[in-house]
DNA sequence: CAAATAAGTGGCAGAGTGTGCCACGAGGCA
DNA sequence: TGCCTCGTGGCACACTCTGCCACTTATTTG
């Protein structure tokens, strides 16, 4: 199912190159008009009138009109997940787990302009707030399938593993909101302090 | 504004009291419609058809259709809060997190049934998912403050105690999944085992 | 106790999202 | 070149949610 459809999809050219512009402008188009306007204030209507599709076609790239924000979350998560395949053997799962969110930070403080934004039109709606808030379940489950093939003698079922991905990406999640709240000056060094959390628990001390 | 307004509604009655039955009526309809035939082939008007309220009235009382559904997570970090607010004095934050959590754990096996049902119906809907995947930002804010408001030294942006709510809600996901999936047997010790991982670190091995 | 006031409700119209269906036209294949 | 496949656009429709206004019923005031 996967791959060779996957590979033969990407050679075939010319539809589907078309089809990939159209869904890429209709990405650019509808962030800069949800910068412009707010979330709320741009319909479907609007995107596609100035990307020059169907409504209808546009419901056929993206589920849901939610889906072009969330884009970029998904990208994130591919960057866990591929790291994740692609590090050397030998080493913890928690050092694969920390190099990963390591990476994905690297990311954020180089696409920081853009995630503030993203950030900011997150918290408009109610609905994308939700969506923002997390990993999607189904990201979520990848990694952890991911990382326990990587990891010898866990399957993907194992507590350890789902906790560690949890709080991984939680602990993620506050310095990325640190980080583009515009609360932190040395970001990184921060996010590895944060990250030795997950080998030895909360340093809270009271 | 909050305290003096809150009693005087409470007090007040036949008006209020007359809006809060159709309020509870509403949910358990709802509730009882979702599982007969599931949450997307349930619709407000059908709802309201057996509630007798227009469906104006129901957006009255629910912002979304949604917010039916994720009315039992509210309640769970409510718990959370009121147990953080009327802990004893001297224990640890991780401590104190590890007890709310424990005694959302015991909320959540008396209730095992019709969590389980939630679980089923907030898995059929897309945008369900994506509620049902954690504590909404909202609550989870209220917890972490409330646990600063108990820990001496600790502001609400220290990031170690957003670390330990988001690890501690965290670990009580993965649990909390197992649990309602059937594949625990004795749940309780298994979710302690699992809240040690606050103080000690994730213990995976390799 | 009666009149004025406040507050919740129902019905209506409308905007907006998302889906099924079908015909059309342009790329892909023999 | 001619057939065939597949994405697209247009149409109709179901559904959620909101603003508005008239109506009814509880509450308060004189």
């Amino acid at each position: 199912m996967g791959a060779a459809a996957e590979r033969s999809r990407q050679i075939t050219g010319l539809r589907d190159r078309k089809r990939e512009q159209n869904r890429v402008k209709t990405v650019e188009v509808a962030w800069r008009l949800f910068m412009e306007r707010g979330y709320d204030n741009v319909t479907v209507a609007d995107i596609c009138a100035e990307t020059e599709i169907a409504p209808r076609t546009f419901h056929r790239y993206f589920a849901a009109k939610e889906d072009v924000v969330t884009d970029p979350i998904r990208r994130m998560a591919a960057i866990v997940t591929d790291h994740l395949a692609g590090a050397p053997a030998g080493l913890s799962a928690t050092e694969l787990m920390s190099a990963a969110m390591r990476e994905v930070g690297a990311f954020v403080v180089a696409h920081r302009a853009w995630l503030a934004a993203l950030r900011q039109v997150a918290r408009q709606s109610h609905q994308l707030r939700a969506a923002h808030a997390g990993v999607p379940p189904e990201q979520e489950r990848e990694i952890v399938r991911t990382l326990a093939s990587r990891s010898p003698g866990a399957g993907e079922d194992d507590w350890r593993l789902r906790v560690l991905v949890v709080n991984a990406t939680g602990v993620f999640r506050v310095w990325y909101d640190d980080y583009l709240g515009a609360r932190l000056d040395d970001p990184l060094p921060r996010l590895d302090e944060m990250l030795a959390t997950l080998a030895n628990g909360v340093p809270v001390s009271e």
